[in-house]
DNA sequence: CACACAAGTTACCGGATAGTCACTGAAGGG
DNA sequence: CCCTTCAGTGACTATCCGGTAACTTGTGTG
């Protein structure tokens, strides 16, 4: 019989919440050294145990890697539905969109991992994660498309738009610390409402973000 | 005597072009696979030559890496000051001097590195260019706040601006390529008259860039 | 032609690091 | 109390790549 009402996590559990550490701590450290860069026994360094250790969860530093792509993919999906879902024209929809994924890229996740270097991942690893990219991308551009249909957005190219927001947003993992005084929620608001404010049929007169205050 | 009037390059000219070749072919594979991920065979392989052929114009990889980055951080600043002289705001001195700098950036220089690794660089070399980073951005900041002054700019936090125009500046080495359809002149133009606008206090009704229509 | 020297190559070394393997210690069941 | 299982370790191997050194080729000069 099940003791504590089932409230304790059985080794399935365990083993499972044990990997995501390991994805979340190796995204931060591929993240800052770049995938090369990055040594397993500086990730098994910080999570206090043996190199020899990682190997019971990940098959090796390429699975960890594409775990980490994977997670931040999914991520911005589920954002990306929410945008769609609660906005009420294009604009809006890529303002809930990607100020969610930069809350929870700096947030929760703690800034993981962005940038697919050429050549980190291989075959058919690397052309799932470019194919979840180029959907991500992809449903952003038909956000801009929307918005310039609806009026919400001036007329302009909905490539370059979303190239220029995908920068502004992914840089802040540049930059950002968990520590500084700015949490990810004040991050996340200021910043798209500043960077989508260029792509506004009708831009507000002021910023209303508590940060540019 | 000189013959043909001089108009060869004589030994140390060819060293100095020579070094910038390595210089800048490297620029290119550190941005794509990062400084640890690429290799000096590599760039060695991309200018025809052996890797021990490079140990002639280089001292190490780091020394190049070094250098990279420096040419990058000069060309910054050339940009700033051509940017402060000619504009007759804070908001044109950037638009001009950003525009520069993507322009050199993505064209002559053709996708140079720009993403500092945590300890990709040491010691007094890594302070120098962080040095030269943090004057960089500290001055973009300060063409913000005379924006910000002279009325040019709404009020906003200047900070987080910088870091916006930033990102979405950079991020433009991760997917621009010279053989697509757009020029490096295009692209500056269109990026830095849509990003900019989200800043300006009297944003513009449509945007005039070429790629936007 | 002989010489000097610069430019570049091939072959190698050594250090760092991904990945492996035999072991250890703890926990649970009979 | 032993036996099994499994998380984790330390020591090892293999490989990749930065860097070096001895050698070769090419070029200008007297």
């Amino acid at each position: 019989m099940s003791r504590w009402a089932n409230t304790l996590p059985d080794r399935e559990e365990v083993l499972e919440m044990k990997r995501k550490a390991i994805i979340r701590e190796a995204a931060k450290v591929f993240n800052r050294r770049g995938s090369h860069g990055a040594t397993l026994d500086d990730v098994a360094l910080r999570l206090g145990v043996s190199k020899a250790a990682l190997y019971r969860y990940v098959q090796s530093k390429q699975d960890l890697l594409y775990a980490c792509h994977e997670e931040a993919m999914e991520i911005a999906r589920e954002c990306m539905d929410k945008g769609e879902d609660e906005g009420r024209n294009g604009l809006e929809k890529i303002q809930i969109g990607m100020s969610g994924y930069l809350r929870e890229m700096i947030g929760t996740m703690g800034v993981p991992v962005l940038i697919l270097e050429e050549n980190a991942l291989t075959g058919t690893q690397a052309d799932h994660i470019i194919a979840l990219r180029d959907d991500f991308e992809k449903r952003m551009r038909r956000l801009v498309e929307e918005g310039i249909s609806d009026g919400s957005i001036l007329t302009l190219n909905p490539k370059l738009a979303m190239f220029m927001l995908l920068g502004a947003v992914h840089w802040v993992t540049k930059w950002y610390s968990p520590d500084g005084p700015w949490t990810a929620e004040d991050v996340a608001e200021a910043l798209i409402e500043m960077a989508t404010r260029g792509l506004a049929a009708h831009p507000s007169e002021r910023l209303t973000a508590g940060i540019h205050n």
